[in-house]
This record gives C-alpha cells, structure tokens and sequence, in this order.
RNA sequence: GGAGAUGUAGCGAAGCUGGCCGUAACGCGCCGCACUCGAAAUGCGGUUGUCCAGAAAUGGGCACGUGGGUUCGAAUCCCACCGUCUCCGCCA
C-alpha cells in the first residue's frame, strides 16, 4: 500500500518511479474521484454534527414539555441525506482501496530501472568446479545413491513431488539444522507458525488480492469463496505476526526466522530444464524477518544478505549476489537482492535466497506501527525479509558441486555433525 | 460437533432497566510535577487511534470484537459472523 498523500501531492513522481517498475499508470481518474470523495466526506460529516446536536436536545425539550415534532421532522430529513452520503462515500472507498491495493511498492532510489536484463551481479564467491569427468545431473546421482525418490513423490502427491529417503532425507534436515544454530547464534528469534493462514495474512504481506491465483486456497463448503489458504512462505505468516499492533520504538527490531514448507502452484512454469528439485511445489524453507525504524532498513537488509551469504559460502558452494533491477523486485518490495548458487547442470546461477526491503508497503497493509518516542505519533515500520535459506536448491548445488569420479558426494563440514559423522554420500 | 460464558484504553474492570458514557468510573502500569540528600510511600496533573476541514490554533466525524438491523437517539435491544474461555463428545 503506497501513501495515498504522496499520491495527491506528487502524482507524477510516483507514475515515473512506478514505471520504473515496468507498471504504467495514470493518476488522473483516482485524483478526481479523490477529491470528490473527500468533498462528501465533509457535507456528510457536517449533517452527521447537526445530528448530534439535534439528538443531544430532544430529551431536554422534551423534559421541559416542549414540542420535539419539529425536530423529528428534520432529523428524518438529515438521516436520508446521510445515509444516502454514507453509502456514495463506501462506494468510492471501494473503489479507491482497489486501485491503491494493485500499485506495486515504488522502488528505492538506487535501484535501477528495467527488468532481469539490468540486474547486477555485486559479489561473486568461490569459483565454477571444473570436473576432470563428464559431471552428472542431480536427479541421476540422487536417484542413484537413494537419496531423492522421484517417481514415489509422484505417486503420493502427484507431478512436482518428491520423497527425501534415508541419507537423502537427512541431509536435508542437516541442512535446516545448521541454520537455525546459525540463526539462534545470531539471536533471532526462532518461530514455527501455522501453515494454513487467513486471506487478511496474504493481504497484508502483499500477494492478495492479486497475486492470490498462485497458492492452494482452501475452499469454503459454497465452493467459491475461500478464507484460507496454505502458505508460500514463512514470510507470510512472519508479516503478520504484529499485524494491527503499535510497537515500542525499543522493542525494534525484531528479528524472526520460522522454518515452513512452502507450497507453491507454480501454474504453466515447469520448463524441462527444471527438472528434479529446482521446482516444486513443496519445498523447506526457513525465512528470516525483520521488523525495524524506518532509520534501520539500509542496515537490516545488509545484515541479511550478509547472514544468507554466510550459509552458503560455509557450506563451501560457489554462489552470486545479484541486485535486483526494479522490475524484478516482486510487488511488495522496494529492493531486492538474489543469493544465486551454481547448478552446474543448468549452468546458471538458481536463487536459493532472495532478501527484499518492502519499506512501509506491507506495514500499510497490515498496520503495523510503532510509537515514535520524540513525537509520541505512531508510524510505520519497515518490514524486511530474506531466505536463509531454500533447502530445495542448496541440495542439488551439493549434490552436482561436489560430485567425485567414482559417483561419492561429499558432504559440507559444518553438515557432518548432523550426519552421523560421514564424510560422504556413497551408494 | 453439542452446551454455556465472554469480547469496553497497555493490563484488569464498571457500565448493559436506550439519551446525564467514550478519553470512557475504579484499580494497576506508564509519563510529568511536588515532597525528599536520594529513594520508597504519598499528593497533584497527564496518558487511544483514525479520518475530514484548516497555514496553524482549533473545530468536527468515526470507533465499546466485526458486519447488519430497530430507534429521533444504541456499549446497552435484535440478527449474523469471528475470536477467547469452560464443560461434554470425538480424536493424533
């Protein structure tokens, strides 16, 4: 949700930064029913002060015996009219709110315009593995060594699932238990929320109502309406956590992290390229969360992107940080920055954390404030999330990354205490 | 799933035979001042959010879980929905 003040006084401001976006939109139609809503606003709220006035005499007439007929009269009078203001002025709202909950979040000043083809690469670590044998793709190497089963994942869920079996399925729950030490050390606090939530949770984090095609919605019994739905990620529940509550400025920030599945549609993206487990529509995830001043969102976020680096340079994969140009930013967010591993059978860099600054955007949606100590006046935080990470694609870089010869895998160090102590994934 | 209770400020709580009740009794908490060498105790004062108009001072509207209804007038009466609690049933 933008501030429809910036709108009013700077319209052209936010058409160009919005189109930087790649989102083109003319301000002139909201402006004018902006202005004749707020125009009924106040012949309305006038009547409704008569109303109290007239209501606040008729018992004291009445008292001293006096006819009230006259007065009855007109407050018949004044409620129509009221009622008949109240009911144009719901209908704009409706109509405003619409618009103002389809405007993306505009872009932070230093985020280049234009889409992927303008993303940046600001950091690369590590180096591309070059193998002296033909390297082997994960699904082949997993299916292989019994670590990922395929074709029982299809049978159970259908296409776009799989089974993590014995070391396979370790390995991942290694993996998420190396972060949340990681994170605990850190001194986030550590959630595990529900994975049903309400549409208001997808509303405030942004997703709904447009974007509200693209997770499992749980139909009411009328089969068209629907209040719930699973969710795509922590993020989701993580932004609501505060929702509607007036933070003490001490209190911030507030560092999360929730481990979740996250359950995705992912209608019409299967590419074939795709295939194994760079696209589900589960996978683990565990997702960091900030709510911070609006003074502490610059650091915040580097304080992200710097945690989801950590874990994958200790993990010892190659990997990029890439910045997001502002039309690849999702809706909500106001920067963005991609940690991007190397699947050496794609070969191509895979998002396995994304970590976004949406400024006030999702704040405004949700309500959530803090008490500014100077002007005792509530204000919006700033809301931050990252990754930290997608098991989904750290498992397949490890598995294709650090492939041998002789088809063993080896296994990250600081994942070794959680693996019984092995060095390697072998048959 | 069945029965009952309940939802009022940061917390507890009164009001619920309709107008004198919404900044909202009372208590706690918090802030300021006084007393004090300082503190405690005590005393005095303050302490919701949002929208509209206005340069501002200020004036006004709305909000008693949410949405409707009855009424000149609703925290109060009626209806629906949501949350919480207790008991019963079922169940991992």
């Amino acid at each position: 949700m933008l501030d429809i003040t910036l709108i009013r006084e700077q319209p052209d401001f936010v058409r160009d930064e919005l189109a930087k976006k790649g989102y083109a939109v003319d301000f002139s139609v909201f402006l004018e029913r902006d202005a004749k809503r707020r125009q009924l606003i106040y012949e309305t709220e006038r009547l409704k002060a008569e109303k109290n006035q007239t209501s606040a005499q008729i018992p004291q007439l009445k008292k001293s015996g006096q006819d009230v007929a006259p007065l009855l009269a007109r407050m018949k009078e004044i409620n129509e009219t009221i009622k008949s203001g109240d009911e144009q002025i719901s209908h704009l709202n409706t109509v405003q709110k619409a618009f103002l909950d389809a405007l993306p979040n505009l872009p932070a000043d230093d985020v280049l315009p234009g889409g992927k083809e303008n993303n940046q690469v600001v950091r690369s670590v590590g180096k591309r593995p070059e193998f002296s044998f033909q390297p082997q793709h994960h699904v082949d190497l997993c299916e292989r060594l019994g670590l990922i089963d395929y074709k029982s994942g299809a049978r159970l869920g259908g296409s776009g699932f799989w089974v993590y079996r014995k070391l396979g399925a370790q390995l991942e729950w290694a993996l998420l238990n190396y972060f949340i030490e990681e994170h605990l050390k850190d001194g986030y606090e550590m959630i595990l929320p529900p994975h049903i939530l309400t549409w208001q949770c997808g509303y405030t984090a942004g997703q709904f109502p447009k974007f509200a095609d693209d997770v499992f919605q749980l139909r009411q019994d009328d089969g068209e309406s629907f209040s719930q739905f699973i969710l795509p990620t922590a993020e989701t529940a993580l932004v609501n956590l505060h929702r509607d509550e007036i933070l003490s400025a001490d209190q911030l920030p507030l560092k999360y992290f929730a481990f979740t599945p996250c359950y995705r549609k992912e209608a019409g993206s299967y590419r074939a390229e795709e295939r194994g487990m760079i696209r589900g529509h589960q996978f683990n995830k565990i997702e960091m969360f900030q709510y911070v001043l609006p003074g502490q969102a610059d650091q915040a976020l580097q304080e992200l992107v710097d945690k989801a680096s950590r874990l994958v340079e200790n993990l010892g994969l190659h990997f990029q940080v890439s910045k997001l140009a502002a039309g690849d930013c999702s809706a909500s967010m106001r920067r963005t920055y991609d940690i991007e591993v190397w699947i050496p059978s794609m070969n191509d860099y895979k998002e396995v954390s994304s970590a976004s600054d949406a400024g006030d955007y999702q704040a405004r949606r949700g309500n959530i404030r803090y008490r500014d100590p100077a002007s005792q006046k509530p204000g919006f935080v700033h809301t931050l999330n990252a990754s930290g990470l997608a098991t989904s694609r750290i498992f397949p870089a490890i598995i294709e990354q650090f492939q041998m010869a002789d088809g063993r895998i080896a296994i990250p160090d600081v994942l070794q205490k959680w693996m019984g102590g092995i060095k390697w994934l072998e048959a």
